[in-house]
DNA sequence: CTGGTTAGAGTCATATATACTCTAAGTCGA
DNA sequence: TCGACTTAGAGTATATATGACTCTAACCAG
């Protein structure tokens, strides 16, 4: 009734981490760190982030402390994308990897690795990647975008103080299309995902646009089942 | 660097199966299988069907032959809802499982089980579960009910060809609210999910409605990674 | 002071959702 | 046979969301 394995199970957690970098031109570029596997299978191959469960760990505790570990980042979110488990998505042993995705704040994609074996990457021109990582990240990006045009996924990327056109420069980047000013402007500011704080931005070369903070009050759509209460019942960023 | 385990770690793979059942008064109500744990822990309460992975199973092929095994029942959808892996979810093992959620015809869940362990449960009047299966059936509701609105699940419910009241009956009942004839009609029509098939129904005491079928050229909306290719160029209902 | 920049308010046309009305076409009972 | 009843299916009016666009405000650089 319960067949046997013939093959060791193993059960991995890895991540797919996005960040805005910005270019030398100003402009923001979606990307995501890899690691290079120093070991077979795919030895010498890009790979994503990952590692074994921990003992007393949480699935999302893994993915976070896996994700600190290997590339010392901070994930402002944290979420699961999809468990995969096809028979063969590894030569030798049987792997399901539980996969998270994780966005960390444009800033922090500015330094670059201490470790010569983890590098930023574009995410639309990735080389090709170990196991069906590709696959993986593939699917990342389309939850990406897909989220970010009906959740508040941007606040991931940006400080807690923004202008609307840098909120609107992290859709541009994500979504790869322009987005009209006035009405992005107005699609933003009906939402009530966002606050105006009464500051404003000084040094600029024009008009000084106001900062603008994430309405905390307003609770996240299509929460995971484990998050929901922490995530809905956060203390708040102050107000 | 690798912590070791403490308890020993299995995988298990359960589904979450709905099914539309038809009341004496002519309604529709949601409903689900539970099956009647026969050992510890837990004992005697009601529980998701599930069971370990395979060795040369893919995780949906898990749940599906799972499903068959333990209900009898054939799934006419299937997707991967969840990894919960809380280290506490089981009082003895560690046990992460992989849920999935289904659906399956009205017609089956007309007839009973053979084995009295296994039961029918309206979806929202469930008996306390065992483990964490109370949350994990709330979140596969929460899908469901999300995902018929943008998606084209409904058929899963169906038989091939149906009329448009009986495709809007089972929005109302999944949705738990009234729906204007017209305006789904219109909904639908325009969505182009659905294909006129020039067949009417007879035998009903009014006007003949015109019975459609769905349309199988249009893709799936919101894939899993893997059902992409599978889903889109399934056979189809027939023409 | 002038031209260049973006901020931010506002307009107009179009697409979509909701509530509603009206006629068509069958069954059933008197 | 006729009329009441029922649902099918078409159509209308109104509100709201969206995309393209205009105009003035408020800064900076020369």
């Amino acid at each position: 009734m319960t067949p046997q394995f013939a093959r060791s199970l193993s059960l991995a957690v890895s991540t797919v981490i996005f960040s805005l970098r910005r270019e030398a031109d100003d402009s923001m570029v979606l990307s995501l760190p890899l690691v290079r596997r120093i070991r077979s299978p795919h030895e010498g191959a890009w790979a994503l982030p990952g590692g074994p469960l921990g003992a007393d760990e949480d699935l999302a505790q893994a993915a976070g402390r896996n994700l600190r570990d290997t590339t010392g980042l901070e994930p402002r979110y944290l979420e699961q994308l999809y468990a995969f488990g096809q028979p063969d998505r590894s030569p030798d042993n049987r792997v399901v990897s539980i996969v998270y995705w994780a966005l960390v704040g444009g800033d922090e994609s500015a330094t670059n690795f201490d470790d010569e074996n983890v590098q930023w990457f574009d995410a639309d021109d990735l080389p090709p990647l170990a196991f069906d990582h590709g696959l993986i990240v593939e699917y990342a990006l389309w939850r990406l975008r897909n989220k970010l045009e009906y959740s508040r996924l941007a606040h991931g990327f940006l400080e807690p103080k923004f202008t609307l056109a840098q909120l609107r420069k992290v859709y541009e980047a994500v979504l790869q299309r322009r987005l009209d000013p006035g009405n992005f402007r107005r699609m933003v500011e009906t939402s009530g995902q966002v606050v105006p704080t009464g500051e404003h931005l000084a040094g600029t070369k024009h008009r000084p646009p106001q900062l603008y903070r994430f309405n905390t009050a307003q609770g996240l759509i299509d929460p995971d089942p484990l998050t929901v209460r922490t995530a809905l019942t956060q203390p708040g960023v102050a107000s």
